[in-house]
DNA sequence: TTCGAGGAATTGTGATCACATTCAGTGGAA
DNA sequence: TTCCACTGAATGTGATCACAATTCCTCGAA
């Protein structure tokens, strides 16, 4: 989900620097961001209430140096906003902020899948599989966050495969900037209107079939962000300011 | 150059927090953080050698700490890299880095530049007929530094335009990933080989010709990183390691 | 001359502290 | 009841310190 030291951090299954991680030590800077991506992904944090630095470093358990860089990251990618006066919160979702996510994502994502696609082999494709199996159950169950996070495992699974530098994080900056967006919007009008388009990219993969596969992502993307699009309009400033009665943690 | 309050701070013609700038107080950070990204992008910092948290804070007056955050938000951007023992350097260019940033850079920028199209109004377009003069100067006079400069303030003062808040600072990325290593290769082959690809561009921007705009945006960017990929080969690895004598600072 | 061991200097990291600014809650006055 | 000034709590920022790890240089042995 994050960058360079985090994926040796994801392998690792043991909480910390304990021995047999590969030798690496964990910054708690990298575990900090990880934490808040994640959250921002899955829609733990929404727009609406601002996040404190004190406040994240208190429930992480660190002090709040790790957690200031860790912010100043994720507003260097937009994913968080330092407004004038400092203070961090979730940015709103604008009309044309929206359109230009939606534009990169259908510019970037397909070119990247089709990248993927020679390195895609037949124990990835039966994971892919896998994971849109859970999609189906989450969809039926209605649980939005296992949903979001296996939509993410889904298209990350694809990009991963190929080990790209350039165009992997930018495309992971990317969705860090909806996620929160969408988790407000599926929260509100929950599952029943969503559909798994993920067959036609898995049969593509199947097949080798680049074009396919690109076209099916694109699909995808233009589905899913349609829905998303719809809501938009007429909420202009539901979540702007704090006069929304939605926590920023959504979950307590 | 850089993001958020950077904006700001460019316009400010007074050095640090004088009154009059607007009221708004710049951080040390963002004033360490665009000086890195200047140096990036003119080629003050190359592969090579590395650089150092206290030898920067030294050179830039400050303590330590503002020069990590920004330091940790170019590695967040992959313009600097950490190491796997925490070391700080400049990334080298591989062929398949390269390779990406090209296709990235050809897939958003026209883009962008075509959003920017309708804000261009006859003073702007002025303004980018005088940078382009001064790069004609520049190439003449084999100033690389100063080449640079205006190259990036003639494309970003069309992409400026749209007063995108996606596209740009992913293209902002995209840029400081490729600048060091432009320098380079430009200071070995001199600026006899590159040719100004602009006039297109500006014609097609006076006439209001969107789709002749993108066209001229794609052909300089692939004329002039042509230059560029042609000199990746042959020497993958001169930028690797510290086997090079150029030092991290070209202009001592 | 070459190689390797040992120690000193340097590096990034994380914590704590001091400070200016800002926000929120309370009080009193109109 | 409404509005505004004031005060205390909370926030982000920047600096300094302590520490573990690494790197680099030096000295000595082969």
């Amino acid at each position: 989900m994050a960058r360079q030291a985090a994926r040796e951090s994801d392998r690792a299954e043991t909480p910390a620097g304990s021995a047999g991680n590969g030798g690496r030590r964990v910054s708690a800077r990298d575990r900090v961001f990880d934490e808040i991506c994640q959250w921002l992904l899955t829609g733990r944090i929404v727009p609406g209430r601002g996040v404190s630095l004190r406040g994240l470093a208190a429930e992480l358990g660190v002090s709040p140096m790790p957690v200031r860089e860790a912010i100043h990251r994720l507003a260097a990618e937009q994913a968080l906003e330092i407004g004038p006066t400092g203070r961090i919160h979730v940015p709103a979702m604008s009309a044309a902020r929206f359109e230009e996510i939606v534009k990169v994502r259908v510019l970037l994502e397909p070119e990247l899948a089709a990248m993927a696609l020679p390195h895609i082999d037949k124990p990835a494709l039966q994971a892919l599989k896998a994971i849109d199996a859970g999609i189906d159950r989450s969809l039926e169950t209605g649980d939005v966050e296992s949903y979001m996070r296996l939509n993410h495992d889904f298209h990350f699974g694809i990009y991963g495969a190929a080990r790209s530098e350039v165009l992997l994080p930018l495309i992971e900056s990317i969705w860090l900037q909806f996620g929160p967006f969408m988790r407000t919007v599926y929260g509100r009008m929950g599952t029943s209107h969503m559909v798994d388009q993920h067959e036609r990219a898995l049969d593509a993969i199947a097949k080798g079939d680049a074009e396919g596969l690109k076209s099916a992502i694109a699909g995808d993307i233009l589905d899913g962000m349609r829905l998303l699009g719809l809501a938009i309009v007429g909420e202009t400033d539901t979540a702007t300011a704090g006069n929304s009665n939605v926590t920023a943690f959504d979950k307590s």
